[in-house]
DNA sequence: GCAAGGTC
């Protein structure tokens, strides 16, 4: 029988696939890793003998070599170029152990390594630990996209190869950020420590995602600062009326449909107009079904920036807090893009465990029958994690794990039950006569018959507004039309939850990245928060805007605290996976043009200065 | 004392 190695990225997944391929006969072996376990069984299906463990993420790291490695043994540029030696770092080294030894004993390596780029790099790692003991085994990498059984036999009965590419495509990434990340670092921290000694101690960092992330920070905070209030005017039209019911009065408003004009003297003329003739004539009324669509399956993305909006904490608490649950078995894996479940993916069991709860069983129990329905399909897929979603009933939870699990929980069985349903009602008025002078106003009013989804997510609101009973052709004079004014309002600081959606958006850093650059430039003391209500703000500091505002001061596309260069980094590498460019060229047309913006950063010292000694 | 990306 041929003996397969199979090695996965991570504990939940060795686990997984050896439950499905094993169907639950296996034996267990610790291994010098306290988390990694070994698992043995036979798989009549190819005739092989398995044995299935993990890695925990990346085996290697990469620093610069002895030369250049020490702070001060060399001019920063020097570091574009230097030699980078690899190395498994020590928290490591028990698994590299752990994969040599199984790899003795095996003829064919299988690798099971998420199915994206990062997973196709972690696979070669694991291939040379692998080789270095067993030079002739054959390597083979399983495809698959949800740990479901059928796609997870498949995978294991038709493997492929690695793809080299997209692991290159990593591997000139990984090299890229180590040189701009020391180089730049270095170049400020020497600067600003030698500029102001007495303020300045600490570490002052650069990095090709921290700085984007800063970038947002201040620019915010520049246009809030920039802000200047500008004066507008609207008509502003009600009628207060006896209820037919009960007693007390009714006040129906309606909206301008011009919206707000900035230039008084216009609106008042048109509001001279209107009151010329200010009785008010029903053109329709509109009657028609409306829905509050229920929301999608969750995202890591997602899930930090509704958590930071709705239960006030910050992304990487969040995070945090869903990986130890992760970690218990109370959630599915915690870092994930995708937000649609796959077709085949078991609902009811799902559902099944959560009708003991006092608060959402209740709701559980009715999505056992006609209630269910399956969950909206996002645009999103990683394939390899499906939506975060409970995957046992936690009771015991308290504080702010209570909180988040019950998000979680919440948010999954208001994806598989249905829209809530209204009634709305839209009464269009005229004013001001039926010739030049005529105004168009507008009424809405709701009303809300099922409620559905939002009984069990209870975040999301949705009032009724009282439905005004009107008919065509009705005639009536306003209780008030007068000309009113407004004022702009400045836009607000950022908020996490913003932040996170900016660098989403921009391509900042991954899924499970993002909130800890946040929490980077909060450390650096580039940016801090305050505390406005409940709500926390950023605000950058003083350091964080000389810096962004130096090197905005290179120019746009090349300013270091910009999306720019990130996202030419990005493209690069898809470039490299489609083969169109190899990690070599990747490589040195990225340093030349960081070699360029550094010379131009270089000179921009005395503007940073400047801001930061005001 | 430098990065970002995995993961524990």
């Amino acid at each position: 029988m041929v003996r397969v190695l199979c090695v996965a990225e991570k504990p939940s997944i060795s686990k997984a696939i050896t439950g499905i391929l094993s169907g639950g006969q296996f034996t267990t072996r610790n291994t010098g890793s306290n988390f990694i376990k070994n698992y043995d069984f036979d798989y009549p299906r190819t005739n092989a003998r398995f044995t299935v463990t993990c890695v925990a993420g990346h085996l290697t790291e990469r620093r610069f070599d002895d030369a250049h490695n020490k702070w001060h043994s060399c001019d920063p540029f020097a570091l574009f170029e230097a030699p980078i030696v690899t190395t498994i770092p020590n928290d490591k080294k028990a698994i590299e152990t752990n994969l040599r030894s199984e790899a003795r004993n095996a003829q064919t390596l299988m690798i099971w390594t998420d199915c994206d780029r990062e997973g196709e790099h972690i696979g070669m790692e694991i291939v040379q630990v692998c080789r270095r003991s067993n030079p002739q085994i054959v390597v083979k990498r399983a495809r698959f996209s949800a740990i479901i059984a059928a796609q997870i036999h498949n995978a294991a009965q038709n493997p492929v190869e690695l793809d080299r590419a997209q692991a290159d495509a990593v591997e000139a990434r990984t090299i890229l950020d180590l040189r701009l990340g020391a180089a730049f670092s270095r170049l400020q921290t020497f600067n600003l420590q030698a500029r102001f000694p007495q303020q300045i101690q600490e570490l002052v960092s650069y990095g090709p995602c921290q700085f984007p992330t800063l970038g947002f920070v201040v620019a915010r905070y520049e246009q809030v600062q920039a802000f200047v209030p500008e004066p507008f005017w609207y008509i502003y039209m009600s009628l207060t009326r006896p209820l037919s019911s009960d007693e007390g009065d009714e006040v129906v408003e309606f909206t301008w449909k011009r919206g707000n004009i900035f230039e008084h003297g216009v609106a008042f003329v048109i509001y001279e107009g209107v009151m010329r003739d200010p009785l008010a004539r029903v053109t329709k009324v509109t009657r028609k079904e409306t829905k509050k669509w229920c929301p999608l399956p969750l995202t890591t993305v997602e899930l930090q920036k509704s958590g930071n909006r709705l239960l006030r904490l910050a992304p990487k608490k969040i995070l945090d807090i869903a990986e130890k649950l992760y970690q218990e078995g109370f959630l599915s894996y915690p870092r994930t893009e995708t937000d649609q479940f796959d077709p085949q993916f078991d609902f009811q069991s799902l559902i099944a465990k959560q009708t003991a709860d006092p608060a959402w069983g209740a709701f559980a129990t009715r999505l056992q029958g006609d209630g269910f329905q399956a969950p909206r399909k996002g645009k999103n897929n990683d394939n390899a994690h499906p939506p975060i979603h409970p995957t046992a009933y936690a009771g015991q939870l308290v504080g702010d794990e209570k909180r988040v699990y019950e998000f979680i929980t919440r948010r999954f069985l208001a994806c598989c039950s249905k829209d809530a349903e209204g009634w709305m009602t839209i009464i269009d008025v005229v004013a001001g006569g039926e010739d030049l002078n005529s105004q168009c106003f507008v009424s809405l009013g709701l009303v809300v018959l099922e409620r559905n989804y939002l009984e069990v997510y209870t975040y999301d609101k949705w009032t009724g507004k009282t439905v005004p009973e009107f008919e065509e052709g009705d005639e009536f004079m306003p209780t008030v039309c007068e000309l009113k004014e407004g004022r702009t309002t400045s836009p607000s600081l950022l908020t996490e939850a913003d932040l996170v959606g900016l660098m989403d958006k921009n391509g900042i850093g991954t899924d499970a990245t993002i909130a800890q650059h946040i929490q980077t430039i909060i450390d650096r003391k580039y940016v801090m928060a305050r505390n406005e209500g409940a709500t926390k703000y950023l605000v950058p500091s003083t350091l964080g805007i000389g810096l962004v505002e130096g090197y905005n001061k290179i120019g746009f596309e090349r300013s270091l605290s910009k999306p720019q260069l990130r996202r030419e980094t990005e493209r690069m590498m898809v470039q490299v996976c489609q083969g169109q460019r190899t990690k070599g060229e990747m490589l040195a047309e990225s340093i030349e043009k960081y070699q360029d913006v550094y010379v131009r950063a270089r000179g921009q010292f005395n503007q940073i200065y400047e801001v930061c000694s005001s």
